[in-house]
DNA sequence: CGGTTAATTGAGACCACTCAACGGCTGTGG
DNA sequence: CCACAGCCGTTGAGTGGTCTCAATTAACCG
């Protein structure tokens, strides 16, 4: 079977054999879990770092009030919790939206395996920083752009991500998030996705059938949300560790 | 003279008087910025890591047609770049708010007090993975909360951060962001940020008086923002590191 | 003191929200 | 196999938060 998170890291950091084996190995006997239920709890202190292998997750903080605003989207070969490590307790919560496998890999083993290889090390925390990136940009475009540009936006970076783990085909990717979950994540709320999706639809920007989302014109949707993927950090040769 | 930059560290790790000693020699001889100039430069892959020493600094990114989303604020002892060591570029631009002072330190020069001494590597990571988490309560603030209460959130956190390094007294801070500054950053217009200042202000939320904002009830203006510093990961008795 | 930048105020338009109802699909139990 | 519950998506009407454009006043700087 094919293995995300090494597809993924290779983004980050060149990656000998042996790490490649050992990645392989922190994955081997990842957990099932089912939709809808929390890989880790906020203020929660894990002792094991939990690797996406399989589904969609997301990070999210709930307000007093109940709302809930998703603050990040977790793909196969993402990274759950490596801040934990050094920040002690979860200031997030993470929850699968699909069902998932997730690897749990004891802190010690990271530390090992880290110590090891410099190409890990460097992977790892090249796949934190991107995190931190991609929330930059969606700062930005939550404060700057309208919400179908926003919506574009992030239909753009899904598309990009999941193609580096050869998850998207034909213009389109798998796409489970419910109109709500979306909502969360852009910001706003169910009804006015629904109304923002209808006229991208109508203009032809997105398709959907299923829970597949398709991107008919791809440099137009790209023009429309002012996607520029270098943010993303995915540069096919990597910088030289120094 | 006090070193913001070891105050703040503290928050991260548990410093010897060997690692204070190293952190007061790099922030030695820092240069003067003027205000409004920039400090780094999107695109820009820097080879020597800078560090904040005195005055008030922000990253933001622009949109393509000339709008700015200000994605993070830097205060004394904030860290500039440290991600760029390993994500290469610089993926936002930093400027000044205003007149700074800003410590430039060779990567070589970090690298080798991080291998000397893990307080210190800690601290670095500790100072980066707390603004990721600051990132992530502005997404859910911007997301989920009308502005009145995710400006008041803001103002609440730096209440706090600046705290941290002994620059609010008496309830009240200095504040040298312009309303056009504060609107980049809450994701507004600046009429808007006049309009719900003047509310607040009404309410006895806030007060001002040139560059200074005062919160005379702080538990009023904790309780309305909604505010729990825990996502500042500010606990005065770090954890060990494993 | 003149020039520039920042803050304040007003009017009207637009984007997004709330509340509400309805239809479609799916899974489940009788 | 049907009835039903429940979630999800769709649609409408009215409200309100925020924007745009514009003009005026206040504060700052040399």
């Amino acid at each position: 079977m094919i293995n995300h998170v090494v597809t993924r890291m290779k983004r980050g950091a060149i990656l000998g054999a042996d790490d490649r084996s050992h990645l392989d190995a922190l994955i081997a006997e990842p957990r099932e879990l089912a939709a809808h239920t929390e890989i880790i709890a906020e203020g929660e202190a894990p002792t094991d770092l939990r690797i996406m292998v399989e589904g969609f997750a997301c990070r999210y903080k709930l307000t007093r009030d109940g709302r809930r605003a998703i603050v990040g989207l977790m793909l196969p070969g993402d990274i759950c919790d490596f801040h934990a490590k050094i920040l002690g307790s979860m200031d997030h919560a993470i929850g699968t939206i699909t069902e998932c496998r997730v690897a749990f890999v004891a802190h010690r083993t990271i530390d090992a395996i880290m110590a090891e290889s410099q190409a890990i090390a460097k992977a790892f925390w090249w796949s934190t920083l991107v995190d931190e990136s991609i929330m930059r940009q969606w700062l930005t475009s939550k404060g700057r752009m309208r919400t179908d540009r926003q919506m574009m936006h992030l239909f753009c970076e899904l598309y990009t991500r999941l193609g580096v783990v050869g998850l998207a085909h034909d213009h389109g990717f798998p796409f489970p998030l419910t109109q709500q979950d979306l909502a969360d994540t852009l910001g706003v709320t169910q009804v006015h996705v629904q109304r923002v999706i209808e006229t991208l639809r109508r203009d032809g920007l997105i398709s959907d059938q299923g829970r597949r989302l398709n991107l008919p014109d791809l440099s137009r949707a790209i023009e429309f949300a002012q996607f520029d993927p270098a943010y993303l950090h995915l540069a096919e040769r990597p910088t030289l560790s120094r």
